[in-house]
DNA sequence: ATTAATGCAAACGGTTTGCACTACT
DNA sequence: AGTAGTGCAAACCGTTTGCATTAAT
């Protein structure tokens, strides 16, 4: 046995073949990535950066915040993830390739939901930036804010 | 003469009745406000709090970057101005009415272009918005990132 | 005379950096 | 052995807060 490497990841995800494709580029697969890496396939949808590190201190009470900033730098320029900005304009980090997406906040309730590429709004927007503009919008920054139907409903109520 | 309150701002323009509008509301005209509000007066498009509170201090170097904030959230809550979130995340303030708008930033150039609610793109997204969620997008916090026509048409070139 | 607003200084929160040390390869 | 990565602590930046003081009303 000797000195072994940390776990790899379940196989069957995104997640599988990152020890070797960091490695492939002389990077190395340490424990303190392998929390991050464990938090992250149990991501779906957004997570803020804070968020990450205080779940990954739930796995590891030891964890420090630059090293999973750093990390975070790292998958990102590998192209497993890739961030954007939330409605409170912090950074928002979202998985890939488990579809790109952007984000709708209702300002009034909280509430948010994810705008996936084939969404009506997405694609009518990027369309238009593309045929008006030749602008290629890009969809895991798109970032709406405004009331939902639910708040807009009981607003008009009162 | 005596205690006379600082100037107004000139006339013919959004900031002409602030003084008034402040005092109706038991609020003061201050020399601090008239400085942020001659700077915000000499603004169009979007600045961030950061930069407001420079361009004061060419005017007044004893500005202090706490009043500054205050007095944006008053300029705010008035309806003078409203605030979203720039290709950083950082807050950034735009004046009303000068038409709401949202912004475009391009990744590659760093380029940034205002997006009118008249605009192709603002108007595709508003409706879709709309008639697909009931979702009422705020158009004043639209913030689209991707890569303009120019950068695109350079990249294909390389 | 009231009390809104200021100046100051300190704290904040999320993120980044420098550097000596550790440990993956 | 070589060097990527870590831990730590300190710095960063934009913004916010508490509080005693000042000044607009």
């Amino acid at each position: 046995m000797g000195t072994a490497s940390p776990a790899a990841p379940a196989t069957g995800t995104p997640w599988a073949d990152l020890p070797d494709r960091l490695r492939a580029r002389g990077l190395r697969w340490t424990p303190q990535r392998r929390v991050l890496v464990e938090v992250l396939s149990r991501t779906d949808g957004h997570v803020t950066g804070a968020e990450l590190v205080e779940r990954c201190r739930e796995l590891d009470p030891d964890t420090i915040p630059s090293t999973v900033y750093r990390t975070l730098d790292v998958l990102e320029e590998l192209g497993v993830l890739s961030h954007s900005h939330g409605a409170d304009g912090r950074e928002e980090f979202h998985v890939l390739p488990a579809t790109e997406h952007g984000h709708l906040y209702c300002r009034r309730c909280g509430g948010q939901w994810e705008l996936g590429s084939d969404d009506p709004i997405v694609i009518a927007a990027v369309e238009a930036g593309d045929t008006e503009r030749g602008f290629k919008i890009d969809v895991s920054h798109v970032t709406l804010i405004g009331s939902c139907a639910a708040c807009r409903a009981t607003v008009a109520r009162q």
